[in-house]
DNA sequence: CGTAAAATTGATCTGTCTCAACGTGGGTGG
DNA sequence: CCACCCACGTTGAGACAGATCAATTTTACG
C-alpha cells in the first residue's frame, strides 16, 4: 500500500522524493492495538505523538458523572497531538475506536519532520484543519436537529477518507457502534438508532455490520447543510509567500 | 496600562526585555471598531492577524436557515488566526461583540514574532490553548444540561479574564448580551434568561447591566463540572528540552 | 452453539423551544 | 433635560425533540 500520510500531505504540499521517505520511514514498525484502548490518558505527559494508520481512534474526555464525550476521530493519517513540545499534561485522552496499526512516534522524530519545511508547513496545515473540524463539530452539536447532525458526521468522514484512498465512491467502512455515535453527537444511543432508520428509510444511507454506503450523497449534503469549506482541501500549493 | 499581552503570555514563558519590547510594539495604534462589526468574513483570504486589545470579539459562523452560531469568545490578549501562512479561505468569519481595540498584524510583523524562539514557542502555547477551549466547548454542549453550560462558561471567562488582568477577584465585565450567550451555548435567548435567573435565585452569580459577580466559585465550579486543567495555566517554564 | 454486545422497539417523561406578550433602562433628539 | 423609543430582558403557555426506562431481537464471535 503506498503510504497513506504521503497521499495525504499531497492534498495540500507537493512532497519530495526525501520527504516521502521520510514519511515511509516514519510509518514502519507499526504497534497493532485492540479496540476501546485507551494510548494516552488525561493528566499525562504526552512522550510521544500517535499516528494512525489503520482503524479508527478518537479524542474523548470523562465527566465526572461517568459519561463520556467524543471530541474527534482520528482516522488513517491522523495525528495525536503535535503538542510533545510545549504542553506538560493531557487534558483529555486518546483512544482507540476499533482495532487499529498505531506509530508513536517520539520527539526526534516529530524534529526530523519539522525540519523539512514543506513537511513543516503540511504538518501546520494538519492541524489547523483539526481544529477547522473541532469548530464545525461545534456547530453541528450546537446548531443541528439530530438527522443533521448524523447526517453531517456521515458527509465529513466521506470526504476525509477519500483523501487517504479509503472511501471507494460513496462507500466506507465505519467501525464504531452506535452508542459511540451517541457519545459523539451528545445523542442518547436509543436516538442514534432512529436516526439511522429514518435517514435509511430515505434512501439516503445504508449502514450494516460496519459498511456505511451513501445512497444519495448530493441529498445527504443538502439535508445536512454540508460546506466542506473547513476541510480546506482543493488549496494545494498554497503559493503564499514562504515563511520561512 | 502594562501589556496585555506580555502578561498573558508570561503565564507560559518568561519573556526578555526585548520580546516585551516588540510586543509592546506590535500593540501600537490599535483601530476602534464599534459593537457587532465584522472583522474578517468566512470565504475571504486572510491578510492580518487580529489581536484583540480591549472588548469581547467572537468567532462565529452562519447556517443556511440564518441561524448564527458563536464558536469562541475573544478577550484581550487573544489572536484571530495564526494560520494566515497556510489556509487561504476562512472558514468562518471573526466580528466583535462589544465595541473594542484592535490591531491587524500584517504577516511580516507575525514573521518578526516567530523569529522569536521564546515568543514562538509562547504564541504557539496561544494557539493550543485555543484549541483546547475549543474542545472544552464541545463537551460543554454535547455534554451538559443549560445550567452547567452557562455556569461553565462564567467559571471560564473569569480565568481567562483573570491571566490578562481584567477580573478583579471574581467579578469581571461581560459585555454581551443574553442573545449571544443563547448563540453560543446552542439554546434559545428565552431559555438563558431562565437559566440566568436559577443562577441568579441559587445566589451563584449576580449579572447586571454588563457587570458579572461571581458570588460562590466553588459552588459554581463544582456546579459546573468545571476542571481547568484545559486553559493550561500553571505549566510555567516549560522546561522542556529546546525544540528549536 | 452459546453468550455477550449491539441493535431495535415501545411507552412515557422532561428539558428546552417557540410564540406571543409585556416590562425596562439607557441613549438620543427635540 | 426630559420624553420617547428601541433593544434587551422577562414572563407565561403550549408544543416537541430527544431522554429515559425496559424489554426484546439480532449479530458477532469464542
Amino acid at each position: 500500500m503506498a503510504n497513506l500520510l504521503t497521499r495525504k500531505l499531497e492534498a495540500f504540499v507537493s512532497l519530495s522524493d526525501a520527504d516521502k521517505r521520510l514519511l515511509d520511514d516514519v510509518a514502519r514498525r507499526p504497534r497493532l492495538v485492540g479496540a476501546r484502548e485507551d494510548l494516552i490518558r488525561e493528566g499525562e505527559d504526552p512522550a510521544d505523538v500517535y499516528l494512525i494508520l489503520e482503524g479508527f481512534a478518537c479524542r474523548y474526555k470523562m465527566l465526572a458523572d461517568g459519561r463520556r464525550h467524543i471530541m474527534a476521530y482520528l482516522v488513517p493519517g491522523d495525528f495525536g497531538d503535535l503538542h510533545v513540545f510545549i504542553l506538560k499534561a493531557m487534558d483529555h485522552s486518546l483512544a482507540t475506536l476499533s482495532p487499529c496499526r498505531v506509530v508513536a512516534l517520539p520527539r526526534p522524530r516529530i524534529l526530523e519532520m519539522f525540519e523539512r519545511p514543506v513537511l513543516a508547513r503540511a504538518l501546520w496545515w494538519c492541524s489547523l484543519v483539526d481544529e477547522a473540524v473541532l469548530r464545525e463539530w461545534l456547530v453541528n452539536i450546537g446548531a443541528r436537529t439530530a438527522e443533521e447532525r448524523v447526517a453531517h458526521l456521515l458527509c465529513e468522514l466521506l470526504l476525509r477518507l477519500r483523501t487517504v484512498g479509503l472511501a471507494d465512491g460513496t462507500t466506507y467502512e465505519l467501525p464504531i457502534t452506535q452508542a459511540e455515535i451517541a457519545d459523539t453527537m451528545g445523542l442518547s444511543h436509543v436516538h442514534v438508532n432512529r436516526v439511522l432508520q429514518r435517514l435509511r428509510r430515505e434512501k439516503l444511507i445504508s449502514l450494516k455490520s460496519g459498511s456505511l454506503v451513501i445512497l444519495d450523497l448530493a441529498r445527504l449534503k443538502t439535508f445536512a447543510g454540508f460546506n466542506p469549506n473547513y476541510l480546506h482541501l482543493g488549496e494545494r500549493n498554497g503559493s503564499h509567500e514562504a515563511w520561512h
